[in-house]
RNA sequence: UGGGGCGUCGCCAAGUCGGUAAGGCACGAGACUUUGGAUCUCGCAUGCGUUGGUUCGAGUCCAGCCGCCCCAGCCA
């Protein structure tokens, strides 16, 4: 398993490097990953979430959490709770630095007053269509708000009034002074302060003004000492105003910041098979097209979780994938890719035949059972397991064709094959029943064959996992694909995204026969099931004792190919 | 006649001062194999959106053009 693996160059590695040799912020570099508790993480935050870390820990810097808590309508505590639980699973560690931007509501209050005072920023009572009207429009600038040149004890005494609960929500806001003219629309004008009659998850009813993001977050960076902040594309436009913010701190309040932040735009991660907005997975789990924000079809770290994928496989998709500016679209093939490289070395093998087919050896001795020692993973230090052999074994349906082509290795009349880890068997008939389906096939085994021991000289091609009926576990698999049918869900070619969900995305099957070891397997745990996949017994369902495996990912199945 | 950003192989993505196109995924061929898995070897852009220009030499510099993405929340 790769655990540390390489950290790509990439164009944030060089912006910082920059700033190093040019002595900026004292050569520290501190990084954040501000969240909005309202809603859950998905792969995607996993990509920033680890950008910000990882760059935090290449150059011996620190990273931060900080709950970006802005507007109390869309927030809640709950939210907080799985935030906190996706990241730390994650791996991503901010030490003892878990902030909220609401914890600092009044140091933010003061520096708008500061901001009043220094002629910045004034109260407007345009109420939001005017202030919309004002705007402009792309290609027309915006009008100079009626209330923009109000003098600062006016401005200073409605700030006030504001923040004690004197005006009903949307009658007035506090805005920054800057440029109605702009082409820039962040710069026309911006919203500082809005009220809002709401409590708040953690102020509880403290506060009736909220500040807006724009003024927020690089102050709360700038207070906090970030020294690059990271985020995505769309804020590319808000850039002049987290400058003229933090510019604005710097002189007017510094006593309050402790650096010049700069924000540093990258593209947000986008995947083949998978839809990522907030809005589209919010609809996924309330049109009950998935059973939950944490089921493992899901991209949210907690459907990932308990689909059984691991951190590290997470952290080596995102640093194959890289950091870029352009928009892309990452093949989910990557993903899986990492996740198998990932579960190779780690995984135990084990054997479970999902779709039966019986098998009696009617040369073996009725009632006989031998045990047989199996690697647990092939070429590691792993250990052996004991997989009992007896007269009847179960074994794939598709490892058996009546009239094979030339290129089948498996089982078909009068061919042979071997049972991994045991012997070679020669199919000598197929019964069927009077519809004339196989019921069952009649083998006979080379006892000269055994695994390891075999002094027959045969070489046989095709290998073929089994399971003894004597002695078989019984489990429940859950047969997961891509939620999405076509590679770009947001394609409307027929319609809403949600007519290319994929209705094959979960199969479930149950009394799937497996050997016996598995039946020890704790909760959380991953197997290679042989020839089948990587599986994960899920926790949630464990609770109930039950044994129900998650497929997290097939094996590459080159047979599929050469068969079509 | 708004502003911002992006365009290097099917999908990602490296490409400091211009010096003659990394790597990964996918795919193909072969070797090996008691998982048709894994592993190993080889192959996979005379060309970097396009057209001109500068230069001994351009993905890298200049100019024009084309295409795609984002912005008119008192959301973040």
């Amino acid at each position: 398993m790769a655990n540390e693996t390489e950290v790509k160059s990439n164009f944030i590695h060089a912006i910082i490097n920059r700033d190093l040799e040019e002595g900026k912020n004292n050569g520290l570099v501190h990084t954040r990953f501000p969240p909005e508790p309202n809603g859950y993480l998905h792969i995607g935050h996993a990509k920033a979430i680890l950008l910000n870390f990882t760059i935090a820990k290449v150059y011996n810097g620190k990273f931060n959490l900080r709950f970006d808590d802005t507007n109390p309508v869309r927030e809640e505590q709950e939210f907080v709770d799985s935030i906190i639980e996706d990241i730390r699973w994650l791996g991503a560690d901010w030490e003892d630095r878990l902030y909220f931007s609401s914890d600092s509501f009044q140091v933010k209050y003061e520096f708008a007053c500061r901001l009043i005072r220094a002629g910045r920023a004034y109260v407007c009572d345009l109420n939001p269509e005017q202030i919309r009207e004002f705007r402009g429009t792309l290609t027309e600038p915006g009008r100079e708000s009626p209330y923009r040149n109000r003098s600062t004890e006016i401005n200073l005494r409605l700030f006030e009034q504001m923040r004690n609960g004197e005006f009903p929500n949307g009658s007035r806001v506090l805005r920054a002074k800057i440029d109605m003219a702009s082409g820039n629309l962040n710069l026309r004008d911006p919203v500082l302060y809005r009220i809002l009659h709401a409590r708040h998850h953690r102020t509880g009813d403290s506060w009736c003004i909220y500040p807006m993001y724009d003024f927020d977050h690089p102050f709360t960076d700038a207070m906090e000492g970030i020294t690059h902040s990271l985020c995505s594309i769309e804020y590319s436009d808000h850039r002049p105003l987290y400058d003229w913010v933090v510019d604005s701190a710097l002189e007017l309040f510094p006593e309050a910041v402790r650096c010049r932040s700069r924000q540093i735009e990258f593209a947000r991660l986008n995947m083949t098979y998978t839809v990522m907005s907030k809005r589209k997975l919010r609809r996924l789990v309330e049109e009950r097209h998935v059973q939950g924000w944490d089921d493992p079809r899901m991209p949210t770290i907690a459907g990932l979780r308990r689909r059984g994928v691991t951190p590290a496989a997470i952290a080596d998709f995102q640093e194959r994938a890289g950091i870029a500016r352009s928009d892309s679209v990452i093949d989910l093939a990557m993903l899986e890719h990492c996740i198998r490289n990932d579960l190779e070395n780690k995984a135990h093998r084990v054997m479970a035949v999902l779709d039966p087919l019986k098998v009696v050896l009617t040369n073996w001795p009725a009632g006989k059972t031998e045990l047989l020692a199996l690697e647990n993973i092939p070429g590691a230090d792993a250990g052996t397991r004991q997989v009992p052999f007896g007269r009847e074994i179960f074994i794939e349906r598709e490892d058996f064709m009546e009239a094979p082509p030339k290129q089948f290795f498996r089982l078909a009349p009068g061919r042979e094959v071997r049972l991994k880890g045991a012997y070679v068997i020669r199919c000598e008939d197929a019964v069927k029943d009077a519809a004339g389906n196989i019921t069952e096939l009649h083998c006979t085994f080379d006892p000269q064959t055994k695994s390891g021991e075999d002094t027959s000289g045969r070489k046989i091609k095709g290998v073929i996992h089994w399971v003894s009926v004597e002695h078989a576990a019984r489990i429940t698999v859950r047969l997961y694909e891509n939620l999405f049918a076509r590679e770009n869900p947001e394609s409307e070619e027929d319609g809403d995204f949600t007519a290319n969900i994929n209705p094959d995305s979960l199969v479930t099957t149950g009394n799937v026969p497996a050997e016996p070891a598995i039946a020890a397997a704790a909760a959380g745990t991953r197997f290679q099931f042989l020839r089948k996949g990587y599986f994960y017994r899920d926790p949630a369902d464990a609770k109930e004792g039950r044994m129900i495996f998650n497929r997290i990912v097939g094996l590459k199945d080159s047979w599929a190919k050469i068969s079509q």
